[in-house]
DNA sequence: ACAAAAGTGTTTTTTATACACCCATGC
DNA sequence: GCATGGGTGTATAAAAAACACTTTTGT
């Protein structure tokens, strides 16, 4: 925030660019860059979204799917339109991650050095990877990649990835995220899978992680039962969000 | 981060100013602005430091401290220098917050509206009280406030106040943040006494709060006693980083 | 009938909560 | 000696963890 005298500000426009000793104000472009997260029940696999850079620096390279943000635009507004440009969702999760902003992390800086910082606002999305949508634009690259399976990545955005790994871990263990990614009625076996994907197999027994959620009472039972192929055929739950509400600020444990 | 193409950004700099209907990408300030908790367990209050602002806007209010971020600088040292500026300490704890962006956050933006938007990157701190020496420089005002005493406070800083207090609160219950704020040997009582100046009176017992700590195995009984007044003395302990260092991911609770 | 998946229950261990009580010091 | 704060222990309740067992389906 600025504490700064505007006579300096001024003094900062007409030097720019001079070898002054005194240091200057860094002009900034602000970007905004998404991990988006989905998880591939089937498959037991955490994905990625990864976009195939058409310009220089990195062309060519797998990153994250970003912009600059615009005259008059919030953040997360940027963050919600290149998200739109690139896949069609009915359901999502988005919040800001952390932001990127030492010097020399996009090599432009070092380059054309008007003294231009690039600076990256990182938001943390979680979509139904079922009705996700990609919008391949005929040109543009644009994949699922498995987390574990990553590609080398443009700029600081393998970083930037972990980052958002571990707060999807920490999301799932205390907020009720994972609603957000499963249809509107699941079973619980769905939920399970959901969760030993993401934080690995040996997080906690299938009849203890049922017997603790059902007790929360958030989970409504329809009835409708759904079978797949051998076994019994199980019921098929949806959120409460009523019911939930109350427990929203408490220190809940969904593990 | 950038993913235009480079015209684009030159279109963007001769437009400047231009009313056409395409959006135009925004030019940044970027500023850094810091919660600074402190805790005086005398008087059991929860403090922020504030400083009075020298200039238009909000001129005579109080803030945040915070300054523009120069050439060549990171966000973080761009916090540690303003907070070297405003206060003296041997220990702090300092991370980053959350980032606010959104347009007309700061009047300046719409007055010379140049299309140049101020954003904050917030930093979240903690020092100790006992050896914090706050810099007067004679023009500025500079104070510690109560957290439930704060007075009007210029831009969105109230809001940000508000986001470093939530922090905070959840710094306490799963990391040993508070280690950072008491001095190098502290009771009991002591640490009891921030945990309950921050958290509220009613967020467990002294008996309980002990044993619970004392079974974790890193605090180290000095066997030194310290008589304050009144009362049996009580021992002093001190913080055992390498004790804890295994803890480290654990999800572990404090309260 | 039997394998596969869903769902229930039981036992053991650990942790949380609410206290009651003893200890060492200053006045 | 007694108020004051420091420190220990115990009894009860609740939660976590491990695992055995029953139920309902497809083949």
């Amino acid at each position: 925030m600025p504490h700064r005298l505007s006579s300096e500000l001024d003094r900062h426009r007409q030097r720019k660019g001079s070898d002054l000793d005194e240091p200057l104000l860094a002009d900034f472009r602000v970007g905004v860059d998404n991990v988006i997260f989905s998880v591939d029940t089937d498959l037991q696999r955490l994905l990625v979204l990864l976009v195939m850079r058409q310009e220089e620096p990195f062309l060519g390279q797998w990153c994250l799917p970003g912009t600059l943000v615009r005259n008059g635009e919030a953040l997360e507004a940027a963050a919600d339109r290149i998200l739109a440009e690139k896949i069609r969702v009915q359901n999502l999760y988005l919040e800001q991650l952390y932001t990127f902003g030492g010097p020399m992390r996009d090599p432009r800086e070092a380059k054309d050095s008007y003294g231009v910082r690039y600076l990256s606002v990182s938001y943390f999305a979680l979509v139904r990877y079922s009705e996700a949508e990609l919008i391949a634009d005929g040109v543009s690259g644009i994949a699922w990649y498995p987390m574990n399976q990553l590609p080398d990545l443009a700029f600081d955005h393998a970083k930037i990835i972990q980052y958002g790994h571990c707060r999807l871990r920490n999301k799932l263990e205390y907020s009720p995220v994972a609603f957000e990614v499963l249809p509107e009625v699941f079973t619980l076996s769905d939920l399970y899978q959901l969760y030993t994907t993401v934080l690995g197999e040996n997080f906690s027994d299938y009849s203890n992680f049922r017997s603790r959620l059902l007790k929360l009472k958030f989970l409504e039972d329809t009835g409708i039962k759904a079978s797949r192929g051998a076994g019994r055929p199980a019921s098929l739950y949806k959120f409460d969000a009523e019911a939930f509400a109350p427990l929203k600020d408490k220190a809940l444990v969904f593990i």
